[in-house]
RNA sequence: GGAGGGAUACCUAAGUGGCCAACGGGGGUGGACUGUAAAUCCACUGGCUUCGCCUUCAGAGGUUCGAAUCCUCUUCCCUCCA
């Protein structure tokens, strides 16, 4: 199997010819890969300083890329990021300034050396603003800027949405960038594939265009080709990555592997195969199989299937345990060591903490009055105990074992220690 | 530069002198039911020393017993004309 077969199994891309030609530029691709080695790359967005699961479908299609033998890029969009995509954005997004991308850069790169081996030149990160910012003006109109049609550009799905709201030319040129990115990377690297969301397909276009008629006035048939995915949602249609407090980052810092770990945990039934497929590197067959489990059983394939995708992004101990902490604390059982703890001082506690005050201390609510809401509610908890008082002073007998467990809601914990 | 429209809580969007901590929807959080799922139903969703008090409706002033609502100025956004 070559790795565009392996990608179709895996779903990254369809099995079905007709909508595959909306994935795919040009077909022959799919021989191609199995052919030769070639040059492949995906542009991040360098807005956050961590990369986050809505990110984590594009890694994964660069580390499948790898580990067929191809070389993959992984662009940081430094320049371009000056520009911001206003694709699917109904809004202009805010600039950001070079430092700040800078900095993004460094600790994104970091979380791809998870996925990606970039020794010997197996892989390269590189930053667009190289090649972009040394750009001359009049230059580029010239040598690149008479190779778009702005009635062409128009038509684009993209364009079209901000008809209404309006489209900054700043924006506007977004696509011609991403598409000499393109370009340059086909002269400097021979990359001859981009792959992108679905989202990006006017973008790819654009490129693949390009170097075709960059290189047909220098008499060369050289080619390039995209390949797109769609843009993932979960099974109720909400976009993947996304929780109530946010993105779920990569970043161990912004997210603990405990919480990632319960993200992956808690997914929906019917996306348990699906991400098996998307997220892990298991074989099918142990997903198809997995992803067979039905009613309560179902559990073992989200198990296995948080495990895995932890495994992948913080290492085999930290997924390790974060499934311990998960099961004892779901079974009912001990103490964890992967949830958050807070340390009180002895004499704080042995003088009496108001319930109230403990919880907003160990960051289980953002304020003393969504505590208060949360007891009266019944969904706050002190070792394991429903707390039915609003006014329950805590000190220290209800320590266990040196700490106090509290919870709140079913899933949110956080222990109490003494500091 | 001219004319007009707008800025309300996480998002969306009502409210145009007191009944407004501000309708509704989304989202979120808790509860019930469950399988740490989905769907459904219920409650909550500014803060606090919580039967009361304090700070909010772009910002600064003003009118009024009383303003998110009226007036003035400022900032920002949008549309149309040039």
């Amino acid at each position: 199997m070559n790795v565009f077969e392996i990608l179709q199994d895996r779903g990254f891309l369809s099995t079905d010819s007709e909508e595959l030609t909306r994935q795919v530029t040009d077909p022959k691709i799919k021989e191609i890969l199995g052919k030769k080695k070639v040059t492949c790359y995906i542009g991040f967005d360098p807005t956050a300083s961590s990369l986050h699961v809505g990110n984590l479908l594009q890694v994964m299609v660069l580390a499948h890329m790898q580990r067929a033998g191809h070389r993959p890029i992984a662009i940081v969009g430094g320049g371009t990021g000056l520009v911001g995509d206003p694709s699917g954005k109904s809004e202009m997004r805010q600039l950001l300034n070079e430092e700040r991308i800078q900095a993004n850069m460094d600790s994104q790169k970091k979380q791809l050396a998870h996925f990606l081996d970039f020794s010997e030149g197996k892989a390269l990160m590189l930053n667009n603003a190289d090649w972009l910012t040394p750009l001359n003006y009049i230059e580029f109109l010239r040598d690149i800027g008479r190779h778009f049609s702005i009635n062409h550009m128009l038509t684009a799905e993209s364009v079209k949405l901000r008809m209404e709201t309006g489209l900054s030319f700043l924006e506007f040129n977004y696509s011609i960038l991403q598409a000499y990115d393109f370009l340059h990377l086909s002269q400097n690297y021979d990359c001859i594939l981009q792959m992108g969301g679905s989202d990006q397909w006017g973008n790819i276009c654009a490129g693949t265009d390009l170097i075709r008629r960059v290189e047909a006035e220098k008499g060369s048939k050289k080619k390039a080709y995209g390949i797109t995915y769609p843009l993932l949602t979960t099974a109720s249609g909400a976009k993947m990555g996304k929780t109530e407090k946010g993105a779920v980052w990569l970043s161990d810092e912004l997210l603990s592997s405990y919480e990632y770990y319960q993200f992956w945990r808690n997914v929906e039934d019917q996306d348990v195969q699906k991400f098996l497929g998307l997220f892990t590197f298991l074989p099918m067959e142990e997903v198809r199989c997995l992803g067979k489990l039905e009613g309560k059983d179902i559990n073992q394939a989200k198990e296995v299937l948080a495990f895995e995708v932890t495994k992948l992004n913080h290492g085999e101990e930290a997924a390790k345990k974060a499934q311990e902490s998960a099961k004892k604390l779901f079974s009912g059982g001990g103490q964890a060591g992967a949830i958050a703890s807070v340390e009180i001082n002895r004499e704080d506690l042995s003088a009496g903490i108001p319930i109230i005050e403990l919880f907003h201390r160990a960051k289980l609510a953002k304020s003393k009055s969504e505590v208060r809401r949360l007891i009266q509610n019944g969904g706050a908890y002190l070792n394991r105990e429903r707390v039915e008082s609003i006014d329950l002073q805590v000190n220290l007998d209800s320590l266990e074992n040196d700490e106090i467990l509290l919870q709140a809601g079913k899933k949110r914990f956080a222990r109490v220690v003494l500091g």
